[in-house]
DNA sequence: ATCAGCATGTAAGGCGTTACATGATTCA
DNA sequence: TGAATCATGTAACGCCTTACATGCTGAT
């Protein structure tokens, strides 16, 4: 019952929003969600089947298109599972960060080395942070809404996150040039 | 021999600094290194035992204790293959908060629910703050070391990262109280 | 004497990714 | 017509954690 699975929780979370097939709440998770969390099909439709059966979430039919589309609908025991899961104050945070890795360890090679690990990361980085920053501007609309209020806040999270990363960038930068 | 292990990279970092024990290098991930990169005695000895087979690492007997205690000592291969890693670009980075999974579905319970989880976040990265900035300020008689520059660099980022999840809680607590 | 910490390792099992397999539909 | 995307799933495999197994040493 109370799963370590953290994948079933983010798709409890998704689908006490709105009902949704397999493929979409890939979809969801390559989104916003992507941030602080990832999923794969591998992961999600085994989940789904599994959750079925101890009743957490129901199929429902597609009776619109033509194409294979199972919708699923999370059932009331599925909300209390998602709720104890939300009020458990225990949370594992885990950063594996590879380029902080590289430049632990950079002291074994070239400044020069070290200094690129850092630009391909900073990249990387702008990059994902215009992207949090239109989905901020797209929420702005709709923080009367519980669940959108909740969203904006994890992307501010990205947001300050990734802008701090940067202002750090700039840091190691002067650092390794001094 | 490209291996995607990481931890190995990890180990081979370790030992291009110091020669090492298993027990050692558990602990030396245990303490700066933790921030970014976890590991457990389950995989280090299994790795150290591949990486000898591979010739990346040797054992050098302990002549001095009367415990048990194997010391690893890298080979030019291991440092060529740490080398080999640190130069090449690409680098995962996954973040994996439970955390902001709870505020991002926060709309499913009450406000109070997602207050707490904030609390809780930012009295652990309180206390890990504090002491990053140990860590900083030790390392900071060592500057001129190549190793310590870069050891200084991830602490760096660390505080920097800390101090914005910080400033964004108190963000994130007035959005929820408002 | 006992407990915490030092020290090395193995085994089971979980979680999750990648790749594979299959096929429909839409759009250029 | 062909490519991209929609859509669902399975299988193999790998990495890692947890728990177990064992025993020594130093401090109280």
């Amino acid at each position: 019952m109370a799963k370590d699975r953290k994948i079933d929780m983010v798709i409890l979370g998704l689908l006490a929003h709105e009902d949704l097939t397999g493929y979409d709440i890939k979809k969801r998770i390559d989104g916003a969600i992507s941030l602080f969390w990832k999923g794969s099909f591998g992961s999600i439709y085994p989940a789904l089947s599994s959750m079925e059966k101890e009743g957490l979430v129901e199929k429902k039919a597609d009776a619109t298109g033509k194409r294979e589309r199972i919708f699923y609908h999370v059932t009331d025991k599925g909300i209390d599972c998602l709720k104890a899961w939300l009020e458990d104050e225990k949370a594992t945070n885990d950063l594996k960060y590879e380029t902080l890795l590289k430049l632990h360890f950079g002291g074994s090679a070239d400044r020069k080395t070290s200094l690129r690990n850092i630009k391909v990361f900073e990249k990387e980085i702008s990059e994902k942070l215009s992207i949090l920053q239109q989905f901020k501007k797209n929420l702005e609309g709709f923080m009367d809404d519980e669940d959108h209020l909740h969203y904006y806040l994890t992307v501010t999270f990205g947001i300050t996150t990734y802008e701090g990363y940067l202002k750090w960038c700039e840091e190691a930068r002067r650092l390794l040039l001094r």
